[in-house]
RNA sequence: CGCGGGAUGGAGCAGUUGGCAGCUCGUUGGGCUCAUAACCCAAAGGUCGUAGGUUCAAGUCCUACUCCCGCAACCA
C-alpha cells in the first residue's frame, strides 16, 4: 500500500551540558518545518532528534550539581522533550546515546571497524589540564594555558584508538564531485576541501581512557568510545541498524536531509560520510549547514548576559511568532542577528499589520456586504482581478520552489509578497465604493478573491505557523479538508457554501514597542 | 602570502549569466475609511569598503589593499 515517497530528516543530537538556547531551538524548528512541508506534500516523513549524552563535560557538570552522570542526562533529556513539546515539534523518535539500542550497536560498529582494520591502536597526544580533566590542541590554548581555567597544561600521552581517515579521502572528494546536492550551501564544501581534505586528513581519535562516562569498547574495556563515532551513528542506530529489527532502517535510510549548525559541519561533512563508507552504507542525500543566530555583541554567552531562551519568547509572544522570527532571520550566507527591536518590529509589522489586519478587514467586509456568506466565484469582472489571480498563482509556485530548496526564509518572503499584494488589491478595487454604487458582481468577485487568497496564504503557512494558519482557516469558515491541501492551491474557484465567522478575532495583538524591548532586555540579563 | 564569508541610502538585508541601484523598517508628505491609529501612494536619503584595470557598459569580471566575522583538526 505504501507507495508514498519517504523523507527522513534529522537534527543533530544536542549536547545537554546546559540549558538549550535559541540556537538549538532554531535548528529544530527548521527541521520541523521542513518535515511538515514534506508531510503536506504527501511524503511519508520521519523526523529524528535526540541528545548526545556521553563525555567528560557531562561527567563534570553532573558532579558539580551533585548528581551522577545518568541522573543528569535523564533530567536533561526530559528538559529537551519538554521544550520540543512546548514548541510543538513533531519528531517521530528521540534517540539518547545512553540507550542500549544505541550503545550496543556502537559497540558492534567499533568491533567491526577493528576487524576491517579501519580502527587501529595508537597514542593520543595533547595538552592536558588536570583540574579540568580535558585535553586541548595547541591552537586551542590561550597563551599556552588552559582556555577554560587559565591554569598550566601538561603535554600528555595516552593510549587510544584511531580511525584511518586518510584511506577514504579520495573517495570522499570523488563523492563531493559526483553529488552536487550533497552539501548545502556550496561554500561549506569548499571550506572542507581547502581546510581539511586537501592538506591531508588526519586520523580521528575514537577512544579515550582518561574518563569512563561513555560506551565501553568490548575488546578493550579500559577504553570508552570517544565522541564522534558515538554521536554520529545515532542517525542509523535510531532506525534499528544492526539490530534484530531493521525495518525502519530499510525503509528510511539514507536520510534525505540532515540539518546541522556550522560549528559541527566538519564532523558531518567529513567523518560521517567516511564512517558510512566504511560501513558500506549509502550517504545522506543532503546535509544542510545553517548559520547561527548572533547577538549584537557577538556570540551568545552567559558571561556576556546576552543569552535568549526560547521559552521566554514563546510564553510572552506565542509559538508562531517565535518560529516566524527565527526562520525569517537567519540568511544562508551569514549569521542572523537577534535584537529585541527586530523581534518586536517583525511582530508588529509583519504579523499584526500585514497578515492579521488583512484577515480582519476581509472578514469585516464579507460580513458587511454579504452577511458573512462567501460569494460564489464569478470569474474576473474587475480589470485588476485577472492580473491579481495570476500573481497569486506565480507566488504559489515561488513558495513551493523555496520550500523545495529548504529555504524557509525565502518561502516566507514570497508568502509575504502575496500578503502585501492582497492588501494592495483592496485599495485598487475599492470595495466600499462598489457597494455604494451597487456593483454587485464586481464586489462579489473582490470578496471572493480576498478570501481565496487568504486561504492560499494559510495553507502555505501551515509548515511554519500551523496554529495561525488553522486559525485563519477557521475564521474564514473553511472546513472541508480538500480545501486545506497543498494540491488545492492550484485551483481558484473551489470555495462554495462557506460562511466566515461573524466577528473577526485578531490573530496577533500589537505590542508596545518600548515596553517589550525593555522586557526582553531585562530578561536576558537575569 | 593558511582557508572561507562579509563590507550596498539612518538600521537590517536582496542583487542569477556585467545593461537605467532594489526590498523591509524608520523619516516626511499625501490618499482611503473595509480594518488591529492598521492599509495604499509618493518623496527625501547611497561616489554599492579603498585604489587601479578590462569593457560601449561593473555592485556584478580582473589585480592590489583596508576593515569585520567564522574556521584552522578531534571543542555540540
Amino acid at each position: 500500500m505504501s507507495e508514498r515517497k519517504k523523507f527522513y530528516i534529522t537534527t543533530p543530537i544536542y549536547y545537554p551540558s546546559g540549558k538549550f538556547h535559541i540556537g538549538t531551538a532554531y535548528t529544530t524548528v527548521l527541521a520541523d518545518s521542513i518535515k511538515r512541508y514534506k508531510t503536506l506534500r504527501g511524503y511519508d516523513t520521519f523526523l529524528l532528534t535526540g541528545t548526545d549524552e556521553h563525555g567528560q563535560k557531562i561527567q563534570t557538570v553532573a558532579e558539580k550539581n551533585g548528581k551522577t552522570p545518568q541522573e543528569h542526562v535523564d533530567l536533561m533529556a526530559e528538559e529537551a522533550k519538554k521544550l520540543w513539546k512546548l514548541m510543538d515539534i513533531q519528531y517521530d523518535d528521540f534517540i539518547r546515546t545512553t540507550e542500549s539500542r544505541h550503545t550496543k550497536v556502537v559497540q558492534k560498529i567499533f568491533d567491526r571497524f577493528m576487524e576491517t582494520g579501519d580502527i587501529y591502536k595508537g597514542n593520543y597526544e595533547g595538552w592536558y589540564c588536570m583540574p579540568c580533566e580535558t585535553y586541548f590542541t595547541k591552537t586551542q590554548l590561550v597563551d599556552g594555558k588552559c582556555p577554560d581555567c587559565g591554569r598550566e597544561v601538561k603535554l600528555m600521552k595516552e593510549e587510544a584508538y584511531f580511525f584511518n581517515m586518510k584511506k577514504y579521502a579520495d573517495r570522499l572528494i570523488k563523492y563531493y564531485e559526483d553529488h552536487p546536492d550533497f552539501i548545502k550551501p556550496e561554500y561549506r564544501k569548499t571550506e572542507m576541501l581547502n581546510n581539511f581534505i586537501k592538506p591531508g586528513l588526519e586520523d580521528l581519535c575514537v577512544s579515550r581512557t582518561s574518563f569512563d562516562w561513555g560506551i565501553q569498547v568490548l575488546k578493550d574495556p579500559k577504553h570508552v568510545v570517544y565522541v564522534w563515532l558515538d554521536a554520529l551513528t545515532n542517525y542509523i542506530t535510531a532506525l534499528g541498524y544492526m539490530s534484530e529489527n531493521e525495518e525502519l532502517f530499510e525503509k528510511y535510510w539514507p536520510a534525505d536531509l540532515q540539518i546541522v549548525g556550522k560549528d559541527i559541519a566538519r564532523f558531518h561533512l567529513i567523518y560521517w560520510p567516511i564512517f558510512l563508507m566504511a560501513l558500506d552504507l549509502p550517504l545522506p542525500k543532503t546535509i544542510l549547514v545553517h548559520n547561527w543566530i548572533m547577538m549584537k555583541d557577538g556570540k551568545m554567552s552567559k558571561s556576556k548576559g546576552n543569552v535568549i531562551y526560547p521559552e521566554l519568547l514563546i510564553n510572552r509572544y506565542g509559538l508562531d511568532a517565535t518560529k516566524y522570527y527565527l526562520l525569517k532571520e537567519v540568511p544562508e550566507s551569514q549569521d542572523g542577528l537577534f535584537t529585541p527591536e527586530g523581534f518586536i518590529e517583525r511582530f508588529n509589522s509583519n504579523l499584526c499589520n500585514d497578515l492579521g489586519n488583512l484577515l480582519n478587514r476581509t472578514i469585516a467586509m464579507c460580513n458587511k456586504y454579504f452577511k458573512g456568506e462567501v460569494p460564489k466565484y464569478n470569474g474576473t469582472p474587475n480589470e485588476v482581478d485577472k492580473e491579481f489571480e495570476e500573481f497569486a498563482k506565480k507566488q504559489v509556485e515561488n513558495v513551493e520552489q523555496k520550500y523545495d530548496e529548504y529555504n524557509i526564509a525565502s518561502a516566507l518572503q514570497e508568502i509575504w509578497e502575496l500578503i502585501a499584494r492582497t492588501n494592495k488589491y483592496i485599495d485598487e478595487t475599492l470595495p466600499w465604493t462598489l457597494a455604494k454604487e451597487n456593483e454587485e458582481e464586481k464586489l462579489k468577485s473582490v470578496i471572493y478573491h480576498l478570501i481565496e487568497n487568504l486561504r492560499k496564504i494559510a495553507i502555505m503557512l501551515l509548515p511554519v505557523m500551523a496554529n495561525t494558519a488553522n486559525e485563519i482557516l477557521r475564521q474564514l469558515g473553511i472546513e472541508k479538508n480538500n480545501l486545506k491541501t497543498w494540491e488545492s492551491l492550484s485551483k481558484y474557484d473551489q470555495i462554495t457554501q462557506v460562511k466566515v465567522i461573524e466577528k473577526g478575532e485578531p490573530l496577533f495583538m500589537r505590542l508596545n514597542t518600548e515596553e517589550e524591548i525593555d522586557y526582553i532586555k531585562s530578561s536576558m540579563k537575569s
